[in-house]
This record gives C-alpha cells, structure tokens and sequence, in this order.
DNA sequence: TTGAAAGCGCTAACAT
DNA sequence: ATGTTAGCGCTTTCAA
C-alpha cells in the first residue's frame, strides 16, 4: 500500500475503494495514527486549523469572545490554537503579537487577533482583527458599533428636545472614547446645534470622574438639560452629582450612558444580554476569517456591529440597553 | 549566499563570519522575515515551543496554573501555544485532548496537559499532566499534596487529643476527595486508632451538605469531639451545625478545613497565597517538562506541591493555611 | 567559513 | 483505483 493511497483516505478523497478505505482507517485506528500538523501545513498550505492571539484570558470581554470564536470553530469543523501573553510586559506587547502572528500563520489558514496592539503583521495569511485600537484598521475587523451607538443615543435626546446636552468622554486613548466623542459632535451637527467645547468633558470611564464632571457641567452658567455619558459608570457618577446638586432625574436632567455592563447595557438588536454581544463578536469574526481562508471574498472589511438604545421604562431617561421588560 | 549560511545564522551557530551574520541579520530585520515553524518542526524535532492543553480558560485555578506556565515559559525563552476546550460538550473532553495532543505534539517540544480527562496520549514527545485525576498517573505529574496535607491536619487534631474525628468527604469521584479521605484514615491508623464508618460522611465540598453531615455526625449516639472537612465550605457548614446545636468552636468541637480558598487556604511552604501555590504547579510542570524535553531526567516522576497547615490564632482550633498573622 | 545536497512527513500531479 | 515522484522550508551532514 502506497502513502499516497493513505493520504487520500486520511482526508477523504474520492477514487478509494471501499475496503481499502476501511483497512486503512482499522489500522489508523489501532496504531492511534495522527497526521503531523507541521508536514501537512507545509506541503498544503491548508491545515484546518485557526490561531488566535489574545492579549489575555481573564479580561470578561476577552473570554466571552473566546467563547464565540469557539462556538465557530465548532460550527464550521475547524480547530483552534491559541496564543495568548499572560503576564508580559505591557511594552513589548506589539512586538510578541507581531512575533506570534508570525509563528501561528505557518501552522494555520489563518488568525485572529483580539484588541491588537500592533497595526501591521508580516504574513501572507489572512489576518482578522477584533476591537482594534485604531479608527481604519489595516486588515479586515469586527468592531463595536461606538459611533453609531453615541449618535442614536444623541437622537434620543435631541428628540425629546434637548438643545444644551453636555458629554462625559471616556479614556481619550481608546478607539471606543473617541468613536463615541465623533458620535455626540456628528449627532449636533445632525441636528444643527453648534458644538459647544465647556459642554465636553474630557472623562475616564470612571464613576468618580463623572461625578466631578458633571458638578463643572452643572455649574456653567448655562447649565446642560441632558447629559450623555460616554459608559455607564460615568453616567452613574453623573446621576450621583444631579441629586446632590437637588435636580431630579430625569425631570430636571436626563442623563444617559453608553455602555456594555448588563445592568446598563447597550446592546444588538435580537441579542438578550451583553455577553451574547461579545460572543457574537467573536463568532462573526470567525465566520469571516474562514470565508477567507476559503477564497471567498468579503462583502465588507469592516464589520460593525449593530446596536439599538433600548428605552428602560424604570428609568426613562436612562437610555438603557438591557431589553424591554 | 546560500540557504544554510541563513540557517546557521537564524539559530546562531558557529562558523559565520561577522560580517555575513550582520548582512544576514540587516535583511531578515527589513523583510519582517521569520521562520516557517511547521517547517523547522519538521527537520529538527525542535521548535521551542510548549503546547497546553486546558479544558477552559475561566476557572480561576486553571487560569492561575496558565500564570505559573507562563512565567516559567518566559523564563527558559520558550514559546506556549494553547489548546483550550471552550464549550465543549463534556462527554467527548478525553478524545478532544487526544486528538489536541497528537496535533500539538507535531509543532511542540512537549505538551502540558492540565486536569486530563483521558489517562494515555499517543504521541513521542513529553507529556506532562497537571492534578491528573488517577493516583498514579501514566505521564510525569504535578500533583497538591491532598494524602500528605490530610494527614497533617489529622495528626493537629489528634495531638490535640481528639480520639474521635469525624470526618466530611468531598465529590468522590475527584482524586482530591479521594487522596484526602485516604489521609484521614492513614492518620487514624498511624495512631492506632480504628476506623469507625459512623465517622465518615460523604459530603460534597458544598457547605450544604456538610451542614447536613455535622448534623448526622452530632446525632449520633458516641459523637465526635473533632470534625476534618475535605475542604473549606464543608468546614463552614460544619462549625454553623455546631452552632445551632449549641456547642462551641472550638472548645466544644475542633474542626479543620482543608482548602485552596485564600480564607481558609492550605498552602506550600514559604508561599504567600493559594494563588502562588497554585502559581507554582504551573511552573513547577513547566520547568519539568523543558527537563525533559532537554533530555534530562526527572529526579521523580510524580512531583507533589509540598504543603503545611499553619494555625491562626484567630481561630485556632481551624487548621488554616493562611501564613500566620 | 561557506555551499551543496539529503531528507523530515506529507499532498498533489502525474503515471499506471 | 492505486502507485510514483516532486517538492513545501527548513536543518544538518559532508564536502570544498
């Protein structure tokens, strides 16, 4: 029996007869046969096989877009090897991930890089990048709605007659920050209201930060009626400030956060909690990368994730993202 | 210039001028070139590189064994690529991390397997197992002292004096419940003391059903003047059925609990926190493993985590595992 | 110090 | 339906 005859059987091509075929498998079976990975790749250049590197396994958001990229690798039969740095120092990170692009594209058809810290990776596979940091990523990507998101939130406002609506920005090195800052100023300028800079506060994501932010805006002397947050802890920070300041929410201010926790969330049409956002993430980022791999092209490169503003009727002026009860 | 000029000078051998290796080094540096591993595995059967193969990524004790992996990775400048289940249906973990192995063994020096669900792998390189589910498992092993750390906690309580321990088991089909019920009777029986059955309780590790075997215990006719959990959150459900029962801990009822949990925690010598300890399963099965791959020999095949119960005075008659204050 | 050539295990093209 | 053979990118002799 010739090894090209074992080949075809291993990978289930026609022109086997059927008995050969079962003698071949009986003694795969008995010896415990494995084909090597590292011989197939580098005759084929196809090895079923799909890397990805993430900065982190204990980051929530990083998890659960492990969890859909697993659920797409199981769908579409493919496996999964994972590159991921642990405790590395936070400098050489570009350089690691570039490295393990790198070592990962050789044995696979293709990788997936989860919030990358590098731009540009040197390899001729296809590379598909999640949440990246950057506004026109270089390779195909899987991103979170953050502008379209801001601007329906704006529109929410602005249609309950909101003129003078201050912003709390988040962390100004995020690419979210800076999308969901584009969304408020595109939204006035929708609607025609000219952007006033002492309505912009330049936040953090945090709520002790919204706090303080919101006691400037509330101390202009041409106070906002509405505030948008730019995350749900600084909107928090916002409503703290509001009552101590002895305005009702939202009668006196409306106040409304962008965000991905599930108790203010901001969520995809059809889509139940924010986890199952972020596995969706994961999931479609697979299916892309493998359309790739297989030759196909893409519709878009840039795959951005729907959201809808979900109106809690609990807290009406909270543009919330949990479903309607 | 020729391919092996380039090679040598890609693994740093001798025999290159300097002048060709700087030449060499400038062009790799302005191409982005790195090197095909599926290729290199293939020829040298040495890729430094170390696979992983780990049901999931989100319970803390597997995460905290992936921290000591990877420290010990950066350390000898190895590389980690990681198989990890994701939502795997449980029934089919044992082929999965078969079928893992042999495809990671193709592109690594060795394989780590963490929790094993299958007992044999078949492949020619290293394979080392991580708190294997079997008492002497088929591979080289990293293991917590469960026997050894029981035993420890029964020889405090009988120094104490106690002659009748009870003692509170934890989910029998785990190795650690079972290695630690073993130390409880190996106690008894170093100090000439019979095994009374009535004694021992089949819990669970949950504090429910160890409120509900203290409580078993504390009826019976000739009740225990002690109780050794297997774990923590029995100790916990314990000392509360004491409580309701009127007695006093400790002076009416000793009880020690055996456990991972920083509260409660059983912990190595010299090591600070459960986390470290577990920490250092994960490098301790590293620096293992790269020994072998180096071709060196173990001093032992199975490495046990040694462990030691401080008492703290808080509590003294709970055997805790915190280093005292 | 460098180059030429063999061969790792596999697949794909070609031959039978 | 099966066998033969070239060659994927690399390392490792061996020769120059």
């Amino acid at each position: 029996m010739s090894v090209s005859t074992v080949s075809r059987v291993l990978n289930d091509k026609d022109h086997v007869a059927l008995g050969t075929y079962q003698r071949v498998r009986d003694v795969i079976e008995e010896l415990g046969y494995t084909s090597n990975l590292a011989a197939k790749s580098m005759r084929s250049y196809k090895t079923n096989v799909i890397g990805l590197v993430t900065p982190d396994v204990e980051d929530p958001f990083l998890v659960q877009v492990m969890r859909g990229i697993n659920r797409a690798i199981e769908e579409f039969d493919y496996d999964l090897i994972v590159y991921t740095g642990g405790n590395v120092k936070e400098e050489s990170s570009a350089v690691r991930e570039q490295r393990y692009v790198s070592l990962l594209s050789s044995i696979t058809d293709g990788v997936i890089v989860v919030t990358p810290a590098a731009t540009t990776f040197s390899t001729a596979s296809p590379i598909l990048v999640v949440d990246p940091n950057k506004a026109s990523p270089d390779y195909p990507a899987v991103i979170a709605t953050n502008r379209t998101g801001a601007l329906a939130a704006m529109e929410y406002l602005i249609s309950l007659g909101h003129r003078r609506i201050g912003f709390i920005g988040g962390r100004p090195e995020l690419q979210s920050a800076v999308q969901r800052l584009q969304g408020y100023k595109d939204a006035l300028r929708q609607a025609n209201i000219s952007v006033d800079p002492d309505l912009i506060q330049a936040g953090d994501y945090s709520t002790e930060t919204g706090f303080l932010c919101a006691q400037r805006l509330l101390n202009l002397s041409d106070p906002p009626t509405a505030v948008f947050a730019a995350n749900d802890q600084s909107a928090i920070g916002v409503i703290k400030a509001a009552q101590e300041a002895g305005l009702r929410v939202p009668d006196d201010l409306s106040v409304v956060g962008f965000d991905n926790t599930p108790e203010v969330a901001h969520i995809n049409p059809g889509l139940t909690t924010v986890d199952q956002f972020i596995d969706k993430m994961g999931y479609v980022a697979t299916e892309m990368l493998i359309s790739l791999v297989q030759g196909e092209s893409l519709a878009s490169n840039l795959y951005e994730m729907p959201t809808q503003f979900i109106i809690r009727d609990s807290c009406r002026a909270i543009v919330s993202n949990t479903p309607s009860d």
